[in-house]
DNA sequence: ATAGGGTTAG
């Protein structure tokens, strides 16, 4: 991309400016007073006049050139305020003054070096200089952010014996670190205790709220804290109430908040804009965050375009993400670290490392290359992009590797299909938390390794300190729904309801689809009906359960309840409901809805409707009308197309017209087998053996094989796979009795089945070992009488294997649920949903 | 003196 090419192109005008200042001292200048004194040499000159005039052992004049020193806060200023501060113990008749320890302490924790304020904290006390009231404060924030929060505690426990547990300061400061370490009940404890609380006892506690996850508990304090009337809210509390609001996206709170500073004359600041803008973003308002953006000269602003740029990203909207940037760079900002942040995901996503490359050029012209985040970001960046080689050149270099570091390495694996590598890495890192688990999980089920992402998914169970959250459980839910495995279905939403998951729509929706497809679509509609929220994929599912039930009509009535209350239906959901149509056998409804897409719902048909017309009418019988539409689409018809004719065709025993079908897609897609394999069924069933063996042969020259049939049958919640002819089961000698018992009960054997031209017994033979039939037998013989059996085949059922599914269900007194790459057969007494019909 | 938005991995 051209633009973000000026990433790389800035002049070196724009990367002098503003970091660096300008250090030359003039020897010249007179000496300035020390609150004029803005650098380090000028600093030093003043020292140097003070040794002149022997007043270099002054107390106080010493005490503010450190005080001076610290202020400025950089590490060559604080280096020296500790020169001249030691300098003054050594000449020794005055220790180090409480005011000086503190502030070097202030200095050194402020400016990150927080084991030099502790360390300073701990020869004051040993020194026997007492702490004042000022001092805990400035230690209590070199606690902070350090993973020892052991420190914390101690000087809490020092500050109550010392007696001052009872400052309002020092209160302020102990919730403040007790809520940035995560202990959010010491932080409230702490807070509740306090008898008098001003607007920074307030806001740290609401602010501690925020930044964990308790973003609810923040906006209710700050509610608690308008109607106590002592203390008013500022601007810095209302930034923190804000960026609740923004992890909550709750748009509606969002603007009461706004609403409330406008009218309050609270100032607003560049910073107060960055957390709205931010807010209406995570509530998905681009337009008014937009509008905010210009209003405020956003271009022009650092924070505005970061804010801006890293929710485009957090969208999807990469080229949005790149394009704030530019902008803010043609307006003459720098991006800096939090900005490339955004620019390096954005390549991320967009798999181009070209723009990643240029990034990567960026960061280390600027010296970010040191940052951890940039480092994480860039090794995600290039693993995506599939260039490992240089994702593990800066791996190797970096001295900080976390979990984070080591999560990219997996996800990277992952996505480019090395479910090997990644799970190797995965056993081997030093560390692993919540998103480890998830992306090794969701690799696995991505990867159709639904049992193993299952075992992976028990064994995270005894692990320390890990909890599943709501991403764990949509991987395995859809790998539940792949198995169909209804008990580990059940298991699973118990699970979840029990570990206080939050059951929102995105986890929802993959539970309705995980009890479809485990046959249960009465739990599925009773979760659906539960949602709240529900969008236009959640009514999809839904209407998709119902499809997959054969339940045509319910399905049809979503789809009119989804279009009254306002969702506006897209091509997928349609796919939904004509399929719906199509298995209950519903043709008008069926023509009337794929008519209103466009009309009604602008909804342009693409190949898939077709498909799902040429099926509705194939079903009915209707072939003729069926080949009209195709021929009359105004669409190039693909092979799937073609494929439910020929479908339809073997369901109508329509040699001819199968014929016409399969040539068609044989020029189309020649490696798709399944259409060989319906082809044979239509000779077979016609008894046209010479026709049978010609597309055997043909099949073989194109090296071609009939993927075999396999079924699972869940039995006391494990799974167990059966495959086509396979007699290695322990248990065959009983399915073998088993078969034999059903096959004398009168089951009359469809031969038009077997492909084969072999003699009658051995056609019998063949049918007997389907895998959806070894299933069968094998759960007969191994659950409780009178439970439901439920089977997951992974092609069509045979029509032989349904009929013995019903015969079976009928004389056994057992509901047989089975379901096939297509749809499901609820077979009670003797019948099955789809009406003999699929 | 104490409090502040945007921050990489699923």
């Amino acid at each position: 991309m051209a633009m973000l090419g000026s990433v790389l192109h800035l002049s070196p005008m724009m990367l002098t400016t503003s970091t660096s200042r300008p250090t030359k001292a003039t020897t010249s200048s007179p000496i300035k007073p020390l609150k004029h004194c803005k650098t380090i040499e000028e600093l030093k000159m003043f020292h140097r006049s003070l040794t002149k005039q022997g007043l270099d052992n002054e107390f106080s004049a010493i005490t503010k050139l450190v005080a001076r020193s610290c202020e400025l806060g950089t590490r060559e200023s604080l280096n020296f305020a500790r020169k001249v501060f030691d300098l003054s113990e050594e000449n020794g008749e005055s220790y180090g003054s409480c005011f000086m320890y503190n502030s070097l302490i202030r200095g050194y924790a402020s400016s990150g070096l927080r084991n030099e304020a502790l360390l300073l904290f701990l020869q004051m006390m040993f020194c026997g200089v007492s702490p004042d009231k000022y001092t805990f404060p400035f230690v209590l924030n070199a606690c902070t952010k350090t993973r020892a929060s052991r420190n914390g505690i101690q000087v809490h426990g020092l500050i109550v014996k010392m007696d001052y547990a009872k400052d309002m300061f020092v209160q302020n400061s102990l919730v403040h670190f007790y809520a940035e370490c995560g202990e959010l009940d010491c932080a409230r404890k702490v807070f509740d205790k306090m008898s008098e609380r001003n607007v920074v006892s307030w806001t740290s506690m609401i602010c501690g709220y925020a930044r964990r996850d308790l973003a609810k508990d923040a906006v209710d304090l700050f509610f608690e804290m308008r109607s106590s009337e002592d203390v008013k809210p500022n601007s810095v509390t209302m930034v923190c109430v804000i960026s609740a609001c923004a992890k909550l996206e709750d748009l509606e709170m969002g603007e009461r908040v706004y609403a409330f500073i406008c009218s309050s004359g609270i100032e607003v600041n560049d910073l107060m804009i960055s957390a709205l803008v931010d807010m209406y973003m995570k509530c998905n308002a681009n337009d008014t965050a937009k509008r905010l953006f210009d209003q405020y000269d956003g271009a022009r602003n650092l924070d505005l375009c970061n804010a801006m740029a890293s929710n485009y990203v957090r969208q999807g909207l990469t080229k949005e993400a790149i394009g704030v940037l530019n902008v803010m760079m043609d307006s003459g900002v720098r991006p800096d670290r939090i900005s490339l942040l955004s620019a390096i995901s954005s390549c991320s996503l967009e798999r181009n490392v070209l723009w990643g490359k240029s990034c990567h050029g960026y960061v280390l012209r600027n010296g970010l290359e040191n940052w951890d985040n940039i480092c994480n970001s860039l090794i995600d960046m290039y693993m995506k992009c599939g260039r490992q080689d240089s994702a593990f050149r800066i791996f190797d270099g970096m001295s900080n590797k976390t979990v984070v570091t080591w999560n990219s390495i997996v996800a990277g694996y992952i996505e480019n299909g090395e479910v090997d590598a990644a799970w190797e890495t995965f056993k081997t890192m030093p560390e692993r938390n919540i998103v480890s688990w998830n992306t090794i999980i969701g690799g696995l089920v991505q990867a159709s390794m639904f049992e193993e992402a299952i075992e992976v998914f028990q064994s995270m169970q005894s692990q320390d300190g890990v909890k599943a959250d709501g991403v764990t459980m949509m991987s395995i839910a859809s790998a539940c729904g792949y198995l169909g495995a209804l008990d580990l279905a059940k298991w699973i939403y118990y699970y979840i309801e029990k570990s206080g998951i939050q059951l929102e729509v995105r986890l929802g929706t993959t539970l309705v689809d995980m009890f479809s497809r485990c046959g249960d679509p009465e739990s599925a509609m009773s979760i659906f009906n539960s949602l709240k929220n529900r969008d236009v994929s959640a009514w999809t599912v839904a209407i998709g359960a119902m499809a997959m039930a054969g339940k045509a009509k319910q399905a049809i009535e979503l789809f009119n309840e989804m279009i009254k209350q306002g969702l506006k239906p897209d091509g997928i959901v349609f796919v939904g409901v004509l399929t719906a149509c199509s298995h209950g056998g519903l043709v008008q409804q069926g023509k009337e809805i794929f008519n209103s897409m466009e009309k009604l719902h602008g909804v342009v048909p693409e190949d898939v409707h077709y498909g799902c017309m040429v099926d509705l009418l194939g079903r009915a019988g209707l072939l003729k009308e069926a080949l009209h539409l195709i021929k009359n689409m105004p669409l190039e018809p693909n092979d799937v197309i073609w494929n439910s004719l020929l479908a339809a065709c073997r369901g109508q025993g329509n040699v001819e017209m199968a014929a016409y079908a399969a040539e068609r897609i044989q020029v189309m897609a020649p490696e798709r087998t399944g259409s060989y394999i319906l082809l044979s069924n239509v000779y077979a069933s016609a008894g046209r053996w010479n026709d049978v063996a010609k597309v055997r042969l043909s099949m073989k020259e194109k090296g071609l094989r009939k993927p075999p049939g396999t079924s699972l049958v869940e039995i006391q919640g494990r799974t167990h796979e059966f495959t086509s002819g396979d007699e290695s089961h322990p248990e065959m000698p009983k399915i073998e009795a088993m078969l034999y018992e059903i096959n004398h009960l009168g089951h009359v054997p469809d031969l038009g089945n077997v492909l084969m031209d072999v003699d009658e017994q051995e056609k019998i033979f063949m049918l007997s070992r389907h895998s959806e039939k070894l299933a069968m037998a094998f759960g007969l013989i191994s659950s409780k009488k009178g439970t439901t059996i439920r089977i997951v085949k992974n092609l069509r059922v045979c029509s032989d294997c349904h009929s013995f599914a019903k015969l079976a269900s009928k004389v056994y007194n057992r509901e047989i649920i089975l379901r096939d790459n297509n749809r499901f057969h609820f077979i009670i007494q003797g019948k099955c949903s789809c009406n003999d019909f699929w």
